[in-house]
DNA sequence: TATCTATATTACAATATGCGCATATTAGAA
DNA sequence: TTCTAATATGCGCATATTGTAATATAGATA
């Protein structure tokens, strides 16, 4: 898996937010996680959440699944558990 | 090494650029380089090279030495090397 | 269908970023 | 000391990012 440039700077901006860091290190931990819960547990308003979930849906790191009434994320990027795995 | 979301989110900061990424992955490869022999090699303007230099700077990720008349830098961070070996 | 409930979207102001260009700084050479 | 090569800094402008508040949507349930 040659470096992408462009492709690997895009996946460091998507994690270039504390929120965002905290986001997919709780989803890599939990495995999956619904919007109300990450809002509760962060302690941050829920449109907020929304939107860097958005973020990091658009860059390829998390995908959302309905279930029932929520919507459960999980990370579906292997670089980016790669990068977390190496960090701890 | 716990993670730490306001650095971590800082360090995926300076990395979020492809002219830095790829300074970042030359410096890696070739153990250092001076600054116009990156401006050269990346084609780009010289103080374009020396701002993102600063923002990797700033950031903990390189530093620079004097090597007679040029400046030579290297990557200093431990956890940006790790990130780089797990995604090749 | 009507109505919840969870999530997403939009609009806006404030702040930050990226780049080109001109200029400043610095250390070594002459 | 003066000149020069290498690197750094400052400014202006366009664009991007962030958070808040208000609103919209989509699916579940009665």
């Amino acid at each position: 898996m040659p470096l992408n440039f462009d492709y690997h700077a895009d996946v460091f901006k998507a994690l270039a937010h504390p929120v965002r860091v905290r986001i997919v290190a709780g989803l890599i931990i939990k495995h999956e996680c619904h919007v109300g819960k990450m809002a509760e547990g962060l302690g941050l308003p829920q449109p907020l959440i929304s939107q860097h979930l958005t973020i990091l849906k658009a860059a390829g790191i998390i995908e959302g699944f309905r279930n029932g009434t929520q919507i459960c994320y999980k990370v579906v990027n292997n670089d980016v558990r790669k990068i977390f795995a190496a960090l701890e």
